[in-house]
DNA sequence: CCATTTTCTGGGAGCGCTCACAGTCTCTGG
DNA sequence: CCAGAGACTGTGAGCGCTCCCAGAAAATGG
């Protein structure tokens, strides 16, 4: 017992003398393997196991400057995205496909100014080498720390006013907005309203796009807002039904907010859809277990995950900025 | 421009050159600031700003062996957490518990065995202090792995098998199920059912252990069991109503289970509560958007964050193991 | 006034690892 | 039989920080 001591943390150095070879060689083990001999590498493997040695991270990542991890930044001040089921779709898929790359995702909230402000010298401080940034609202001082420290960084979902700066996946929301609303109007409906999610998000303004791509300037007394809750969506479809009380169809820019919709419209004793289509926008768990079964838009999430995943490791290993948009799709059911 | 070369990011040398003091003195600066000149500690400060010195968390650990991160793992193979209100409360609580302690919470998820390990090496390897568990299985290969490493550890809920090995906190779930079950027979119910969680939980054992406490070793038709999802209320619930017609109040051990069951009695023809009483657990928003509004047993998750997040902070800073448990209340509404 | 204490500063050592380099040893083919 | 190309190994340097210690400078007390 001449090295290892009792509560010290086994280093390389103990699993060198343990296997009677020098430190470069168990480092080669512990890297690939290459150009180590069949007894070395049996050695190696025999000490490790015996002292149970880890790596210690930090000594690495002092020298790659890799920290083999990467954050995903939920900065959403509310809880909204914990109740949304698509969320959890994302995070797996992110955690999936960066684990096949040998990254770690780790999740940090950030919905306080204070907290974005503590994770953003967490982040910077190399703890991580990339980040996955998941709501981030308009004018967010995080983007451009990360930026100025040269970060890289994938946003899901446009970035509003950083297009340029930072990659990005998302689906195509107007597009997907606009194939509602040409179906809404393909089934006869004339006084098409919408209920749009918040205007400082890109789901919010994207999806109002499309809705006057189709409709031109339409009437504004046909717009309504909402903040993606299902209660917004009860207020909104109250709203509109007040200002507009012979509207026909409703384009509500969430499966949730539909919910809220629909059930605000039975209250007022309208029928779905025979007297008000309703189409929503996410094809969520929601979609499926409202009454009616709601029409609405699908988004695939696992997709967006992989690509995001994609991205980020390039901007990692390479550098550069790209953006991907990824198609939406018309699901029909009952409510429109 | 000596030293400051381009592309590099800046060290403590930098800031030293800079500052026109040595590197003790920034670190110094960094660490408190006792023993500083005020001269210096200006020069320092000022440096610090102009070259935008952030300091490397990797040279940091290696030698104070912290990283002043703890990790929040969540190992359920299921999504089911998600869904679930009072997770988001629990993480949040712990999030905002940790930063006043300076220390910056992550989560990592761990569903399947494979992610278990990842999420083990990752974590042994040095990337945080200590670690918050949060729903692990019995019998998980996880915790022997983090206890053989030593590594602080607090679970979330009785860790069942591992009671007197890591520290926990927990809500009285045998005294909140007893609370209810009291409370039914009190209000004259006679045959009174249960639908209980998994039984490889401690919500699952130790609520049925306080259900038990109250009616002895009752009629075994009476007990059904559920995993905490809605739809496997609404089944336990029809297997006890054809099990046991004359059933007049059950014990359901989670409010969405009991949402589920309400949906099962209401198809059998059932008033709630003037045929068959219904009573929850967890006290959820699941608990007062249910029709009735549910009877149920709260628990103060914020205080369970809080609490553990001392534990934590405890075993990090002195060692040692501890367990917590705290009351619950019952809240009385209209399903029992 | 000098002897102490207290404040403040710089620099060496070392945390545990990777990487580059200089070797050594074995196996080719001409 | 020897040159050259592999295969394999050990060692030193250094990543950027904290901690400790020695020493200088300033404040204190008798």
């Amino acid at each position: 017992m001449s090295t290892s001591s009792a509560g010290r943390r086994p280093t390389m150095e103990d699993v060198a003398d343990m296997a009677g070879v020098s430190r470069g060689t168990v480092s080669r083990v512990l890297n690939g393997g290459h150009y180590v001999s069949p007894d070395a590498l049996a050695a190696v493997h025999r000490a490790i196991r015996k002292t149970g040695y880890v790596v210690n991270q930090h000594a690495r990542s002092l020298v790659t400057q890799r920290s083999d991890s990467v954050a995903f930044i939920l900065s959403d001040p509310q809880d909204r995205l914990f109740e949304d089921p698509n969320f959890a779709i994302l995070l797996k898929g992110c955690t999936q496909a960066l684990a096949e790359r040998g990254i770690t995702l780790v999740l940090t909230i950030a919905g306080t100014l204070e907290d974005r402000k503590r994770v953003g010298r967490w982040v910077t401080a190399g703890h991580v080498d990339g980040v996955l940034l998941v709501s981030e609202h308009a004018g967010s001082p995080l983007i451009d720390e990360l930026r100025s420290r040269g970060l890289p960084i994938v946003a899901a979902g446009r970035p509003i006013g950083y297009e340029r700066d930072i990659s990005y996946v998302a689906a195509d929301d107007r597009d997907g907005a606009r194939q509602m609303v040409t179906y809404l109007r393909s089934r006869g409906h004339r006084r098409i309203g919408i209920i749009t999610g918040p205007i400082d998000t890109p789901g919010g303004v994207d999806r109002l796009a499309g809705y006057h791509d189709v409709l031109g300037e339409a009437d504004p007394r046909l717009v309504a807002n909402g903040d993606y809750t299902q209660d917004s969506g009860a207020r909104a479809m109250d709203e509109l039904l007040h200002r507009a009380p012979d509207l026909d169809a409703v384009f509500v820019c969430s499966d949730l907010m539909a919910r809220g919709a629909i059930a605000a419209l039975r209250r007022a004793g309208k029928r779905i859809p025979e007297d008000v289509a309703v189409g929503g926008f996410d094809d969520s768990k929601a979609a499926v277990s409202a009454t009616p079964q709601l029409t609405t838009i699908r988004q695939d999430f696992v997709r967006v995950s992989t690509e995001m995943v994609r991205l980020l490791h390039d901007a990692i290993t390479s550098g550069g900025r790209s953006a991907v948009i990824l198609p939406t799709d018309l699901v029909i059911r009952d409510s429109a």
